[in-house]
DNA sequence: GCTGCGAGAAGTGTATACAATTTCAGGGAT
DNA sequence: ATCCCTGAAATTGTATACACTTCTCGCAGC
């Protein structure tokens, strides 16, 4: 087991709590992830920190840190802020995209596309989120990408919670509507369809309710790393 | 006064940061930091890691903790985030507002007035930056009055850095001038304002160029705490 | 006078020890 | 059977110890 940092297990656990393999509500014990990633629990602590700051995770004064599981209402609120900032992004980037700019959108749809197809759940949830970050890298605004992917974060975990997997074909499609509109420098319909993709994602969650969080084994999650 | 200490010294820095009573480029010695708030290293670091994660700090690997100094392309970036954000934050507020909501804004910038008049600085910054956040609130989606309430503490590093104090002023009668518009119903006059706004206080910024930081020494600036 | 070097001081990074709190199982009373 | 008490185990909260890195400054060599 190599040496890891505090931002190893920032990342690690980050993807675990993204890609589902830690539910919603299983509580972190310190011990536990200390001695997995045999580091003390002086790190583990200062990861937890980090993610209650993401929103990942949630810790409670003297009980310990679990896995967040936003409310109904706290996703409509995250995907309500991704409308209004992603909206103005679109429009921005419309002004300014060049076609090489396109051509990597283009490239990342048809990579979604394949990841839909095999049916790898955690992978595409992360390559549809990918596909905003990615705008908003290139427009050369570090903090936006920054923002955006953060709140995307927060919005995996809704998302899993609460997503069909064919809602995932569906925001593929989407995404491509939505390039094409820009590689034909049609502004106001890039950003049309960018708004309802984003209504959209959210109308689907809220039609499901939740189901109570289950308690997962960390050893089984994170046999893979 | 001691409800959770980490979080204690994470409110006394943060504003101690934003008032500029600890300037960018200043050094943070957790020893020192400990030894003022009567707690160990541990607690300090905890505080600090959080800091970093709001952006006030820097941390440098085996150098210490540093105030932030934004560069001018950075505060660029965090304004027209703002301006993405906050145009579309105005649009729907312009929606739903009620006469109440108004009176609330009103009341505020009545507030500002005050502040600028008197002359201080930290005072006049708060509560300018605390008109935008209370639009979100008033709007009851907390997630937006968070992630601004950041965007402005980053804002307040970077215009106590660069903005003259009769921006300060103008900056005030441009919030009336907002609140004005909403009262009318005049969604699209209030959104342009807003957006006039964020790109005046930028522009403003960009004329000045920034002094290197001066080294402050820590008890002074606690004094008052 | 200036540069380079090295020893000690200062400071950060991580682990561990200990205190405080919560959790939970077991047993007795109702 | 259920509830509530109690105490031990588990877990979190905080402080301290120690290793390692960086900084400071005097001094020798040029």
């Amino acid at each position: 087991m190599e040496v890891s940092t505090t931002q190893h297990i920032v990342q690690a656990l980050t993807k675990a709590i993204v890609a589902h393999r830690l539910a919603p509500g299983v509580k972190l014990v310190e011990q536990k992830l200390a001695d997995h990633f045999g580091v003390s629990r002086t790190l583990v602590r200062q990861a937890l920190y980090q993610l209650e700051n993401q929103r990942l995770i949630v810790l409670e004064p003297a009980r310990g840190a679990f896995v967040a599981s936003p409310s109904i209402e706290e996703a409509g609120q995250v995907f309500e802020v991704r409308r209004m900032l992603e909206a103005q992004m679109t429009r921005h980037f419309a002004a300014q995209a060049t076609p090489a700019q396109i051509k990597t959108l283009r490239e990342h749809v048809i990579q979604e596309k394949a990841a839909v197809a095999s049916g790898d759940a955690p992978g595409r949830i992360e390559l549809l989120g990918d596909f905003h970050v990615r705008m908003a890298e290139l427009m050369g605004n570090a903090v936006l990408a920054e923002l955006l992917s953060d709140l995307i974060s927060r919005c995996a975990l809704i998302t899993l919670m609460y997503q069909s997997s064919d809602a995932a074909q569906v925001s593929n499609e989407e995404h491509s509507d939505i390039v094409e509109a820009l590689a034909r420098g049609d502004a106001d319909k890039a950003v049309a369809l960018m708004d309802a993709h984003l209504s959209q994602v959210l109308g689907n969650l809220q039609l499901e309710e939740h189901r109570p969080a289950v308690n997962a084994e960390l050893a089984s999650t994170f046999a893979g790393l």
